[in-house]
DNA sequence: GAGGGGTGTTAATGCTCACTAACATCTGCG
DNA sequence: CGCAGATGTTAGTGAGCATTAACACCCCTC
């Protein structure tokens, strides 16, 4: 085949892999399935992954990674708390519509990782979770840590359903959209009496 | 074992599958499992049902049906759009805190439906949306009917995410959370520009 | 031009699993 | 009683699948 950049293979198998479990689940892909996506035979990943699992978890892994590392970032180079929720909303919205199998994966293989995988992406995903909610605090001071984390969680299920419901929209209607009700969502204030 | 009332052994299998379904995919769950988890032996679910996928379906067409016939019904009584959108949000969000496993089952495996299957879900679940979107129209009467729809997803999003994020949070806690986002998200005003 | 690392192939191997067969047990009814 | 239907059980059976073995090729370097 003679590929001359290291790795171009490997990426190409992560990306199918990242495509094809969002598809059909992790249980759903054989080894074989990913193989032909890249145009080999099954096995023949084995000279880039030590096994099917691996592979899940280093998709997994660098997903969570790189959320986590773009809303530090994004946190950190905002001027206040509501520019910085501006800033993560509009970063997860474009992560969301930009690589939608990887957030499809990534909300729905975590009990296929090894412990230790597990162990590290839950890591990362609560540092995620504890920059929206540290940005949050600030907006509404009242509100007790838990229920920031709840509605934080809330909010991301609304924000990742995109994947599930592209419907009709185009990507900036969608984003436009979810910008606006991830917004509302979370800075509605503290529960009136029903 | 001498069980009186016809169907108890065929609604604890349904009950099961839900729950395992929900927790390990309907992949990752074997008939042995599913045996197990009613206090029988695997093969012995071929007298209740014809197959896996069988049950499979059983479970998300009841599920489908029931919050459909659920949404008629409170619309139908409800005396406006405002109120009509409230009971919608408070019955979603009931049934999402009650039936956690059910919910998660139903928009993780409708690709492993047969195709028949596949389309009576479908169907219905396109009518509980379209309850959704009627009601939105009259409270939002600007706003096009894909917008209406993408946004109803999307709050789908943020109600469903209950199973995965239940958090430190009560029941009512978590209830009152998911109404007051759920209401903000769904009501908020034609997008300004960014 | 010989060797070696990197990458690929086909053919096992051994396990899991859905489903079926053959046989048991119980319960109610004539 | 005696039988029938409903419901279980234990042993196949055959398919799919992750992984490994054994072997081939290409390219680079000495």
């Amino acid at each position: 085949m003679a590929v001359r950049p290291a790795g171009r293979r490997r990426t190409a198998i992560l990306g199918a892999a990242a495509r094809l479990f969002a598809e059909h689940g992790y249980r759903g892909v054989s080894i074989d399935d990913l193989g032909r996506a890249v145009g080999t035979t099954g096995p023949a990943l084995y000279r880039h992954f030590p096994g099917k699992q691996a592979l899940l978890g280093e998709v997994l892994v660098d997903v969570s990674d790189r959320l986590a590392g773009r809303g530090r970032e994004l946190v950190a180079r905002a001027a206040g708390a509501e520019e910085a929720l501006d800033a993560l909303l509009r970063g997860h919205i474009a992560f969301a519509l930009d690589e939608p199998a990887l957030i499809t994966v990534h909300d729905r293989e975590l009990g296929n990782l090894t412990a230790a995988d597990r162990r590290r992406v839950r890591r990362l995903q609560r540092g995620y979770v504890e920059q929206w909610v540290g940005v949050l605090a600030e907006l509404r001071p009242g509100a007790p840590p838990a229920v920031l984390r709840a509605a934080v969680h809330a909010a991301f299920g609304l924000l990742n359903s995109t994947p599930h419901s592209r419907g009709e929209l185009s990507r900036p209607q969608m984003a436009q959209l979810l910008l606006d009700m991830g917004r509302a969502a979370l800075t509605v204030p503290a529960a009136p009496p029903s």
